[in-house]
DNA sequence: CCAAAAGTGTTATTGATACACCCATGC
DNA sequence: GCATGGGTGTATCAATAACACTTTTGG
């Protein structure tokens, strides 16, 4: 068997592959994902969650990094398939599959703002969204839900976060994605319990309050707990 | 934008784009997966998942379906999506995309042995595999692990017993996915607690030993626990 | 009466939750 | 000296884990 003599038509593979990125981030106020205004039909002018086209030689997985690093400008990101949405009824016009994946960024590398000229690119607040094209509302729902769901048995969360930060700074992350407050006592007991923190010993100063001890990751790699 | 327009070349689209289910079931001694034997190349005289091409009007949940009532004659089952395998080189010839879904069948409605003709259709225990084609031993290890996570925080193991069981074939269930013992009191205590099953009120006779009480799931769908 | 699976409670351990005050710094 | 966030320990409660004997049936 020869790719050369494959007949796609007879495969009925006239489908639309694209891989869709939700970028997200935490800022001071909330968990932000990154939107794309579309510049043609279907959904001309809504917003939409940045993709592309899934390339030959390009696994999925480097199709969602090629995406994530285009609209970011970052290199190395955290990726995470999320799921695949394959309904008949989700594009207007033409059968698509998408290959949904999800980053998590942290908000101090983004510090400039992400392609100034390009202002059909632009972060919100997950609470306060414009109206998306296609699905991905039902996209955007899903990735929540499971980023809410993971953080509870993973640090999948440390990826939101730089090298060096203060504990109440990763309670914050929590407590945004969780959507509820923690214990301040409870939750550096439990984060120092797993191990995965060391402190570096400095203490950021220069603020009207005592300075914070600053902690940092043994490793970003993505543990499971019980 | 219409689709007879398009112009499917130019859009790099030539990916095969199949769907394959993974189809579990539970018998007397271990937890088992469905396997076809390959007819053609690649991989011919292998054993693989089954699967199919996408269908052009069909969604990605109907296709599992479709292929997963193909191979087993039943009508209603229950079926999740577990991921998408992209690699590159996952296939030998042409550049596959798998979206895998796993499927959990009840052992007794599996009576007539699946399809006696055509015996390239196989069911094996997970644990005494032959050599799988492609990257299958790979999705294989992914959905054994999906499921075994899984049954901790949902009942989604309810799906491999028909409608009246007794607790202890339950928590043989639980013991073949979890691959480890329970205890029988703490197992009745947490199961009955979660408010899921309903005694029948009857209990099974004709057996040498004192009859169980049956129990019914008040519904099959997925739950999720804290 | 023997074999085989059904059924049943209590205790100990562990993990999760609730809760309030002093500390170090900049201004 | 006051405002601001940093830092710390204990007691209660809930969930989980460990553990053994009696019951009912068929043969």
């Amino acid at each position: 068997m020869n790719t050369n003599k494959i007949d796609w038509e007879s495969l009925h593979n006239k489908f639309l592959l694209t891989v869709d990125v939700l970028i997200f981030t935490i800022d001071h106020e909330d968990l932000k994902v990154l939107l794309v205004k579309r510049a043609h039909e279907p959904f001309k002018g809504f917003w939409a969650i940045p993709g592309g086209f899934l390339k030959l030689k390009e696994s999925l997985d480097i199709a969602a990094l090629r995406v994530a690093k285009e609209k970011t400008g970052i290199k190395e990101v955290y990726l995470e398939q999320l799921y695949t949405f394959g309904a008949l009824d989700r594009n207007t016009s033409v059968r698509a599959i998408t290959v949904a994946y999800f980053s998590l960024i942290p908000y101090l590398k983004l510090k400039k703002p992400v392609s100034d000229k390009i202002s059909d690119l632009q972060w919100f607040y997950v609470h306060k969204l414009p109206k998306l094209g296609f699905d991905h509302e039902i996209i955007l729902k899903t990735a929540i839900l499971r980023l809410k769901s993971k953080v509870g048995y993973s640090n999948i969360a440390f990826n939101l976060l730089s090298d060096k930060f203060r504990l109440s700074e990763l309670q914050r992350i929590y407590e945004v994605i969780l959507e509820k407050n923690l214990d301040k006592r409870n939750f550096r007991k439990q984060i120092l319990a797993t191990g995965l923190l060391s402190s570096t010993g400095k203490k950021e100063l220069r603020e009207a309050h005592r300075p914070a001890m600053l902690y940092r990751f043994k490793s970003k790699n993505v543990v499971y707990f019980d």
